[in-house]
DNA sequence: CTAATAGTGTCTCTAAGACAGTATTCC
DNA sequence: GGAATACTGTCTTAGAGACACTATTAG
């Protein structure tokens, strides 16, 4: 009741008329799992004021796309990457966090296997898979608040882990048990025991289908892998839950 | 690589000096638990393209607030509440949502108690507290996307009930075990038994702490409960995780 | 007194962690 | 052969659901 002016069942900055103007920009941070840990595509753009600094890629909203599409058009633009999973999950509109213009930037994550095939659709020198804990470390700057997205984007991929399919979206169509296994681990960064992962994820029918083949070892030898697909269980939710303390019940490792 | 223009490294819509302008609302859906069910705090306006129709408050935010600081003044501005927990959850921009201008809403939830001096700020014919089935049931007519919205932010306090202390901020600073039960039964729509909640959330030190004082019972008579108030574990998440399936373990009901 | 609500004590089952042991590959 | 990885079986425990039972109030 401080700031009020008269007639307050519509408030007077209702009126359509006079309105300041922002910028709308989307953000895409593109995760992926590369030698089990996470990684994020960043970009170096030799405009000022990004000089020396490493960004998510992102680009302006236009009016005649949903925020959704622009995230797509973004993520193509500057990886060449369709077909991915993307979400939103934070806007940011904090008064000159862009020093150029009143901007709001609505922020989105992509989970991407293809690690090869990131940055193809961009200059080369100009973008770079950077492990997470490097980035968030301090080690390189990033430009404007884009530590705090990439941090936020980070922490709701770790709960969308137990609560959506995005682990399926880390994998390929097809996958072993391993490889599913590593995303958990290297989001989550803990580590699970190879056979207690294999009978929650096969308990149920629905979360992975066998598919009859298998993988070829790596080159340390090893028993060949099944290959599995993601099944239909993963609409409401994964089969994992986020491992809370450590209770040391029995082992000591 | 379909839409690309020449380039890559800086994208042409990177150019600062030329972008689409939008305004920027910020709605924020107020909720509460009122008799066993969830509310939601919705306003009439008179002028179009709004009349008979309800819709979720907000108003444009400003260039020298942030977004969260947008959202306090709103709510405060519409019903007359400070000090609620306020959660941002989305971010809105369809084309044409809004068929007055370009308008990208970030959607905001707020979680409160005080049900009787809601609405105490804004005009009290213009506002009403709606059970969220009422309103998610087509039985009103919401303006906009805004059933998306309000679908979203029950969704989104669905999960943080979970992951968060949002449960206690629905009831008071004090508040016996079966308040507290009850925030959790109005917002995942199940049955809880109260013995076993009671265990869940005083098995471990931190997350109510008693204070000595007993509520009195209601009409109807009863023991009086003892009134705890919140403690400190409720920063890293809540005691009881989501009910998935029912097991139907030994019981009938 | 009865009805209603708060709180205690047990029983049972399931999911998850911690292993030991077996199978199949590469070198 | 040994090292490495995939897979199977088993033991144990923490946590959650389903009660039965006791305590304290209003009417």
């Amino acid at each position: 009741m401080s700031t009020r002016t008269p007639d307050p069942g519509v408030p007077p900055d209702y009126d359509p008329s006079q309105f300041p103007a922002f910028a709308v920009t989307v953000d895409v941070v593109v995760l992926t799992v590369r030698d089990a840990r996470l990684h994020v595509l960043l970009v170096r753009r030799g405009v000022p004021p990004f000089e020396g600094m490493w960004a998510i890629p992102g680009g302006f909203k236009r009016p005649e796309e949903t925020l959704d599409e622009a995230a797509r058009r973004e993520l193509l633009e500057e990886t060449g990457v369709e077909g991915a999973s993307l979400r939103q999950f934070g806007a940011y509109g904090d008064p000159g966090r862009d020093p150029r213009m009143n901007v709001v930037t609505v922020a989105y994550f992509a989970v991407l296997r293809e690690v090869d095939r990131i940055a193809g659709g961009t200059d080369a020198a100009a973008a770079g898979l950077v492990p997470v804990s490097y980035a968030l470390g301090g080690e390189i700057q990033l430009a404007f608040d884009h530590a705090r997205i990439l941090r936020d984007a980070v922490e709701r991929v770790r709960v969308d882990l137990a609560l959506t399919d995005v682990a399926t979206s880390f994998v390929g169509p097809t996958f072993t048990l391993a490889e599913l296994r590593s995303v958990y681990e290297a989001v989550w960064g803990v580590h699970l025991d190879g056979a207690n992962f294999r009978r929650s994820v096969l308990s149920e029918e629905g979360w992975v289908v066998p598919t009859g083949r298998r993988a070829r070892p790596g080159a340390a030898g090893g028993k060949p892998a099944e290959l599995y697909r993601a099944g239909r269980m993963w609409q409401h939710g994964g089969p994992l839950r986020y491992p809370q303390a450590t209770p040391t019940t029995r082992g000591t490792r």
